[in-house]
DNA sequence: GCCCAGGTGAAGC
DNA sequence: GCTTCACATGGG
């Protein structure tokens, strides 16, 4: 077999894919669209994401043969449609499903995920972009960019940040979070942690590692748990998804909390309730805007 | 001014 | 075990 040759772009077709959905909902935090583009950085490298009908193309500031890193990130290779059986037939899934089918779970850096969740407690997404831009400008590396496009830079390491003060953390306007960055990118630098070894853990295991970092909790450990490691049944309950979970099924009582909403979620969302999840979560914060639409 | 945002950890009961 | 509160910052 001949070496694929290297190119800029590359075309992937793809079938129930909703390339701004997906980029947009709140698991990473790096893009940005422009016109109709989507930019953003993924395994070191800039890339540009175009949507067409049936299609994604990437486009790269200089050539590469092998685009597996751009394929594991979108997760183009999963069986959308067996995931998406496997979730309950109520009303509120179902419906949750149709507003936004084409939705899909990426596969992000552990590192990157755990940073930029615990930079997103208690804030809001857009506010979560600015906080990561500002921090990636700072102490991230420049990376070729194709014209006319803006400056881009790599997510700074763990070892890089250890040698930032909780000052300067803070001047990126993270505020009470930046101890909590600056500690656990000791501990990761320090390998006192292996971020590698997490993702063959059981799911308890692996959640007791991360929940032990400062600053995460167990909502934050279920966003690594999902978004970077692909454990299917990690299920992150925020202020959304607990808005959803209280109005959509539990209407009328008042003493769902936490605990009884992640028990519920266990037994009723499947084996894929990761996946049921992020369809709740994006569904309500997008309702009002679909219900202006239409 | 007020309430809220992809929460967590510590203190109080 | 639970509930309450402080913690920065900016949007609506």
């Amino acid at each position: 077999m001949n070496a694929p040759s290297p190119a800029l772009t590359c075309t992937f077709f793809v079938r129930d894919y909703d390339l701004a959905a997906t980029l947009s909902s709140g698991q990473s935090f790096r893009w940005e669209k422009k016109d109709e583009s989507w930019i953003g950085v993924v395994a070191g490298k800039w890339v540009k994401l175009d949507s067409g009908p049936g299609s994604i193309t990437a486009t790269v500031a200089e050539p590469v043969a092998d685009w597996q890193w751009i394929i594991h990130y979108l997760q183009l290779e999963i069986g959308f449609e067996d995931i998406v059986r496997t979730f309950p037939a109520d009303a509120p899934m179902q419906t949750a499903l149709q507003a936004c089918r084409g939705l899909r779970l990426l596969r992000q850096d552990p590192w990157e995920c755990l940073a930029s969740f615990i930079l997103s407690s208690t804030k809001q997404i857009v506010q979560i972009q600015q906080i990561i831009t500002l921090l990636t400008e700072r102490f991230g590396s420049p990376l070729p960019v194709r014209a006319p496009y803006p400056p881009a830079f790599s997510f700074p390491s763990a070892e890089r940040l250890t040698r930032c003060t909780e000052a300067e953390l803070r001047a990126c306007k993270m505020g009470f979070r930046a101890p909590y960055l600056l500690e656990t990118a000791r501990t990761i630098a320090a390998s006192q942690f292996e971020l590698q070894r997490i993702g063959a853990l059981s799911l308890e295991d692996a959640r007791a590692r991360l929940t032990g970092l400062p600053g995460v909790g167990r909502k934050i450990a279920d966003c690594v748990l999902l978004f970077a490691y692909g454990f299917p049944t990690a299920f992150p309950v925020d202020v959304w998804v607990m808005k959803a979970l209280k109005q959509l099924y539990f209407p009328r009582s008042r003493k769902m909390n936490l605990k009884r909403l992640h028990s519920f979620s266990a037994e009723h969302f499947g084996c894929h309730s990761g996946y049921a999840q992020q369809y709740l979560f994006h569904y309500m914060r997008t309702k009002h805007e679909n219900a202006k639409r239409s």
